[in-house]
DNA sequence: CAATAACATGCAAGACCTCGAATTTTCCGA
DNA sequence: TCGGAAAATTCGAGGTCTTGCATGTTATTG
């Protein structure tokens, strides 16, 4: 083991993870382990875990809230996120190469980076046209009433 | 003019980015503006404003919180955060550049992305050294008392 | 098997960021 | 110079995410 405990909680969330394949919110995570069995708290904590340990990778909605997505066996791979549904795709995207060598080189330790990338998708658009004049609908942090609906 | 109306909160505003440069944060930028001369929230929307006209540029601490620097006359370019003191240092990064444009391809419109790169600095290793025992004190959103002392 | 140390969980509170509605300010033409 | 429309600002409230502390579980030692 890692260091880590076998818990209830933890075991329902791997389940949860290993079901569930592509980004998720947490709060999806939280409807899809059970709300009753355990804490909102508790999967951001275990998430954040599980992150640290590499078996999981975090990517980001366009208002900054975090999608997680289970990395067994997957490649690393990065995200175009839709600013109005928040629908994620793959994106044929590698960081170069010398990049993180060069920070190391500068003196720069625990390395990590964020690319993420942003726009809005052909059936969003789509919308945004036959709703003329009402903007597109990108969410925000401080609103949205809890589930983004992913999917 | 851009659509824009000249105020007095703007103008400190702007005054204020042109003094500061590099990254700094919005609770910095409130402050020296002077707490007084306008409302936080006001700060939040003007630069949300500028970001639009792009004389602004936004970036992110490893926590999520996000910082501000004004952009005229000064090239596109990337930062490393530091994880533990906020510290932003330019990085030799420049996206490849095919990518956006096959996202185009793909039917995505309104295109933008964030790259940012994370690590711990040479001082913030050296202390945390001397301080065995002590994690390294990566701040988070949810905590420290207002300001991250930059610089 | 019992006791203990270490880890995990739940709850409450706080930080950051955003929006909506009401008020104030700016800008324009007469 | 004045009046009114449009835009900015403020205030209040709500959403996401993180932490501290008390409590509950898990694994380990004797």
């Amino acid at each position: 083991m890692a260091g880590m405990r076998v818990t209830k909680p933890r075991i329902a969330l791997v389940e949860t993870l290993m079901k569930l394949d592509g980004p998720v919110s947490i709060e999806r995570i939280h409807q899809q382990v059970g709300i009753k069995s355990c804490d909102l708290v508790t999967i951001y904590r275990c998430l954040a875990a599980f992150e640290n340990l590499g078996l999981v990778r975090r990517s980001y909605l366009h208002n900054g809230t975090c999608l997680y997505e289970q990395t067994l066996g997957v490649d690393r791979h990065y995200h175009i996120v839709c600013k109005s549904c928040g629908k994620t795709d793959k994106v044929d995207y590698t960081l170069p190469d010398g990049v993180e060598q060069r920070l190391q080189d500068k003196g720069y330790s625990h390395l990590s980076h964020v690319v993420e990338f942003f726009g809005v998708c052909q059936e969003c658009q789509q919308v945004a046209i036959s709703a003329r004049g009402t903007s597109i609908g990108i969410p925000a942090r401080g609103t949205s009433v809890g589930i983004v609906t992913e999917a």
